[in-house]
DNA sequence: CAGGATAGAGACAGGTCTGTATCATTGTCA
DNA sequence: TGACAATGATACAGACCTGTCTCTATCCTG
């Protein structure tokens, strides 16, 4: 068959992202991750030394399915940065309106485990600044004037994006966040397309 | 003497707020509000039915004080919307620069309690749509064209605010905020003071 | 077929958490 | 003083959660 069946580390991975995403880190136990994957208890812990390593493994396959969605959608404007920045927030857009949106991994992990020393913490505040210094990167590529102050409001518009579209709803007027991205990286970059 | 000791239920309403909001909802088990509160562990339950009771009477007890806080707010800018409007903001960044700032109390609680039966989640909501209806009759009293969407862009950048700071720290260029929200607010209504 | 690695099932230990019960203490007001 | 209400201290029950141990079954490879 082509699918031959996943090993148990990829379904543990599979059941707590969704798990996690869903419901909460803190309000998912092993048990439950235990059922929802179909394993062992001590194939978890053979694969995973804590909870913990398993939260920074959650989140640490989060930020490379993010990083491979922005390299993806940087193919479709290949030496556009400008239209990439402004198709990245449509794309924000959709996906805050999907159903199953309960608003950014990273930024629940750190709602959620606020102990400076927990690594996983470190993971999230970590992907946040990733994602600053690409905003950055391509707000300097679009020829903004001030690229660290459009990186910074892009990524406050983003962030309040992914809060309101959970505490919200997709009626929190979210639709607009795409539109006012657009305007922002205009104004900073001037007019001409 | 002047402070006649206050009671029971203050007492562990004051440690609950500053434990709930500094370390998170669920990180902070009842013996340490106990702790804290210097209070025997029967009269928390004498004053509250449970934890769950305990968690909506500090996030009632913070809407209530943001709300007289923009009370106050409002009583320094009188006949003049836009004024505190933009002076919401000015006050919003500052609070973010505190250096006990943890992000939005009831944007935590959201990404804490995940379950939609969880009445503290009711709670968190609610006060949002009470902040988005307060902008929104804000906008309008300010003259904006289209009071819905600035009140809709006003609270994205709130939120914006609030989770950018709490996870990229004063650093994100928060300060920024203010300006961009004069800027939203101006562009929405003329820039006539 | 043989052997070793991988994985499933379930019991279990130790800790933490919520919530209850019991009893002693304090303070107040009549 | 005496009665009543509020509070402190502490032990305890039951649930849940993390992490370990043991035994069995399966699969792949040589």
């Amino acid at each position: 068959m082509a699918e031959p069946r996943k090993s148990a580390r990829e379904r543990i991975l599979d059941a707590a992202a969704e798990l996690f995403y869903r419901e909460g880190i803190r309000a998912v136990g092993i048990d439950t991750v235990i059922a929802q994957s179909g394993v062992a208890k001590m194939s978890l812990y053979r694969n995973f030394a804590s909870k913990d390593d398993l939260v920074c493994a959650y989140l640490e396959r989060s930020a490379q399915a993010h990083a491979r969605w922005w390299d993806r959608m940087a193919a479709r404007h290949p030496d556009d940065p400008k239209g990439l920045l402004k198709g990245l927030f449509v794309a924000l857009s959709h996906w805050i309106a999907h159903p199953e949106f309960q608003g950014c991994p990273f930024t629940n992990a750190a709602a959620e485990l606020r102990d400076p020393a927990n690594p996983a913490r470190a993971l999230a505040l970590a992907q946040k600044r990733a994602v600053r210094e690409r905003l950055r990167a391509l707000a300097a590529a679009a020829g903004a004037a001030d690229p660290d102050r459009l990186a910074a409001h892009l990524q406050v518009l983003m962030e309040g994006a992914y809060s309101a579209g959970q505490t919200l709803g997709v009626d929190g007027d979210v639709g607009a966040v795409a539109s006012a991205a657009a305007a922002l990286i205009d104004a900073a970059c001037g007019e001409s397309a």
